[in-house]
DNA sequence: TGTACATCAGTGAACGCGCGTTCACTGATGTAC
DNA sequence: TGTACATCAGTGAACGCGCGTTCACTGATGTAC
């Protein structure tokens, strides 16, 4: 590799480095080209040797973000034995909230769509639906089926089809469904959390969540599963 | 009243309407004051005699947004006989929804926290904990008990004796966790259905959110309380 | 009923700001022969 | 190994933009006597 290519790496580098501080510091608001320039001592123009648009800055944190998350919630969920169903989920929940706290700014913009119009799909979009769909499988398999209220005769996730192709296995529509409502479940609670709203000043913010994840449990595992209340305490 | 007072009013409530006819078509970010002043055909600066800067502005429409969300969702629920627990949820569910995807921005600015620094609290604010409290002290009444993890020995929602003294009523802390750990899903579900996040394009959304409600009520209700399947269509 | 003064809505010009993006340029790195 | 040309990173000035906010002002509405 040439001295060229070299520091065109490292200036890529330099640049997403520097965006996900700004994103930290101050939000999507805070990442402008401009400030990007100044945070590396550039003229703004040159910036546009490596990025399209201010647009395109953003998505590129977007899909960093993306794949970040996917991958410590992924490698936190692995590290668990595939037998332990409760504890794959809780990996699931406790390293989102983890990772949502340390990275504030990225989660929100996962969150908000702030990157308008029609989002890259990127193949880490839907790692975490994948996830998913694998423990709902292996739920099934182990006898255990959620007691939401069976779909009509329409599906209602039209596309289960083909994330059961791209997980290799297949589940029924109630579980992909109670999956997505957990799942729904603890970004209501972060969203709460992270943005600070109305009633979050008068919780003990990490055993709130950990009544929520043991609401998921409820909603995926049923009541029969929810162990007696001195062995509550989640790991961390 | 003068000529001078009534115009006042009549300009105050056509402020109102304009900033909420901006914030509808573009969002928070077209709520600028110069955007207000051109719909309101007058001087940019004619509208500092009626707010303080753009912040009071967006913290003026944000009151307006959350009263009247919980005047509608409190009308409907209201409209409900009391005994009818599940109903009375179903109109919060189905109410909320109805209101947010009617006035997406509005709900978003709810939900955004977009008005920075310390909110100001109205006494709407917590209006919907409020129903929701009374609601849960009903069904305990009624017998119903939510199956969620007792809390430790600490409480985890501090500010629960206010909200008792409120809503003149007591529940047990399990039972307000559960409501809003519900409340969490609902709103889990709408932030990705109106933002528009991965998945929700293969969604039929109807239904879909039909199914997070049905969740949310195995949450409150417990398993024996789910409907069979062929009575599940909500009410619009 | 009339006069003198105070209040207040609205004007229009101006302020300084930071933004995204373009463009002609310089000078260093790479490539072909 | 050396020369001629192409590629490319980065510069610096400039563009037009819309923003929030201030300020001295005008003219109409209200008030006190």
């Amino acid at each position: 590799m040439g001295t060229r290519a070299q520091h065109r790496d490292t200036t890529e580098a330099a640049i997403l480095a520097a965006g996900l501080r700004l994103l930290a510091e101050g939000g999507s608001e805070a990442l402008t080209v401009r400030g990007l320039a100044r945070e590396l001592t550039l003229a703004p123009s040159a910036l546009y040797r490596y990025v399209r648009s201010r647009e395109d800055l953003l998505a590129l944190l977007l899909r960093h973000a993306y794949a970040d998350l996917a991958d410590t919630i992924q490698a936190a969920h692995d590290a668990v034995p595939r037998v332990d169903l409760r504890g794959r989920w809780r990996a699931f929940a406790h390293t989102l909230r983890n990772w949502s706290l340390a990275h504030r700014h990225e989660w929100l913009l996962i969150q908000s769509a702030v990157v308008a119009g029609p989002l890259p799909f990127t193949e880490n979009t839907f790692r975490l639906h994948l996830l998913l769909i694998r423990l709902g499988a292996d739920a099934e398999r182990a006898g255990i089926f959620p007691s939401i209220s069976a779909p009509r005769d329409e599906p209602v996730i039209r596309g289960l089809p083909v994330l059961e192709m791209m997980a290799g296995v297949e589940v029924r529509e109630q579980t992909m469904l109670s999956g997505l409502a957990a799942w729904h479940l603890l970004d209501g609670a972060l969203y709460a959390e992270l943005l600070g709203l109305a009633g979050t000043e008068m919780m003990d913010a990490d055993a709130y969540y950990d009544a929520m994840v043991s609401a998921t449990e409820l909603l995926l595992l049923g009541p029969e599963a929810i162990r007696p209340p001195e062995s509550v305490d989640a790991p961390r």
